[in-house]
DNA sequence: GATTAATTTAAACGGGTGTTTAAATTGAGA
DNA sequence: TCTCAATTTAAACACCCGTTTAAATTAATC
């Protein structure tokens, strides 16, 4: 049933790498079935469209990061004190650098895939993802807006959009920025560093009080 | 020498609408000059090439842009209290909104071009930019490294990044969170009220004092 | 009004895309 | 070992893209 390495797993291999770097619709499928060395055909065999590809690519690693991190969140309520913002963003890194060990630079290529997702318009990606990983997503949403009870249901809704447009373009360009910050400051960061820098920039952010004007 | 209205303009025209709402790459210029009623090859001929008119559809928004919000900024520094990074930041509401008059809808218009032009990797934007509008640029970054003393550079220079990123993505998807908040939560807000949102978060994310861990 | 330059036009060029087809090959189960 | 299903392969399909060409049209100058 299986080749040299199974077929399937050397186009989602090469398809993640790829895509993660420049994009989906940047990414032909004859460039990454090239790369992965099947025949151009194979990916319409196994997955049906490239649109499913792109699903299959992402659910390798949703499956693994989400129950994960629902888990992580689960824990830190179990805790007799309040858990801070702070707490809640950062239990998620530990679920974010085991992707490292399911794939060499796992990590990084989830948070820019998921990155990709959200900024290319493809909306059958939000839809995917909104309704297969729902349930987790609003474990975290009610895990943050009871942390911060003072910021109301709305106000929260946006700041929560915010955060994921801050985490989002900062994972799509980090590889760039990485390279700038070493050029011009001498200062070499691994993805958990930027980690680290970008949660509190959105702890902050969410947590400020809403002015009345 | 013209027509009925500048072809120039109608193209301008037709091409700034399709790309802030679907991105530069996935809008072809037979999509662009049918819209605009002109035809294809007049593109060519009038800008050479589609870099060139992503370009000059930029340009006509940062040439009357850049300048007032630079002037903003120089107000600013002439009241005598330390301008605060909310009053800074807030200082570039008028010349966004500003961009209303020059054009129907120009502030969301401009944003969103802003935020593609960020998002898709075509490096021949930031290049554009940042050599043509480079002062105004360092005008901004200086006067905010002034508010908040307390970041080091480096610092200031993830955090800026950080704050692009919210404003970019918030921007691009700025219509669908409108839609989503207005169904969900009743609330219908205008550009304005959505840059009202994200200053304050952006401020305290800049803001948020560095941990040595 | 004739001449010349600027602009518009329809058509084609060369290349890339995702997908489909039908034949060839491979691998198990009987 | 033969059979039949699963997989791989090369080729073609139909379509979209940005750009170029050369002829037709329009506008401006003398």
């Amino acid at each position: 049933m299986a080749s040299r390495t199974d077929t399937k797993t050397r186009i989602l291999d090469s398809a993640e790498k790829l895509f993660a770097e420049r994009g989906f619709s940047e990414t032909s499928l004859r460039l990454i079935t090239s790369k992965a060395e099947v025949n151009l055909a194979s990916v319409n065999y196994h997955f049906g469209s490239k649109k499913e590809l792109i699903r299959a690519v992402l659910a390798r690693y949703l499956d693994v990061f989400m129950p994960a991190a629902a888990n992580e969140i689960k824990r830190l309520h179990l805790a007799p004190e309040h858990a801070s913002l702070n707490d809640i963003f950062s239990c998620l890194i530990k679920p974010l650098l085991e992707l490292n060990k399911v794939r060499n630079g796992g990590t990084i290529i989830f948070l820019q895939l998921l990155g990709r997702g959200y900024i290319e318009s493809q909306g059958h990606l939000r839809w995917f993802i909104t309704t297969h990983y729902g349930q987790y997503l609003t474990t975290f949403v009610q895990a943050v807006s009871a942390s911060v009870p003072h910021i109301p249901p709305v106000e929260m809704f946006w700041r929560l959009h915010f955060t994921l447009g801050t985490m989002v373009f900062t994972m799509a360009s980090a590889d760039a920025l990485n390279e700038i910050a070493a050029s011009d400051y001498g200062e070499h960061n691994n993805i958990e560093a930027i980690i680290r820098k970008v949660i509190p920039y959105m702890a902050a952010g969410v947590a400020v009080p809403v002015l009345s004007n």
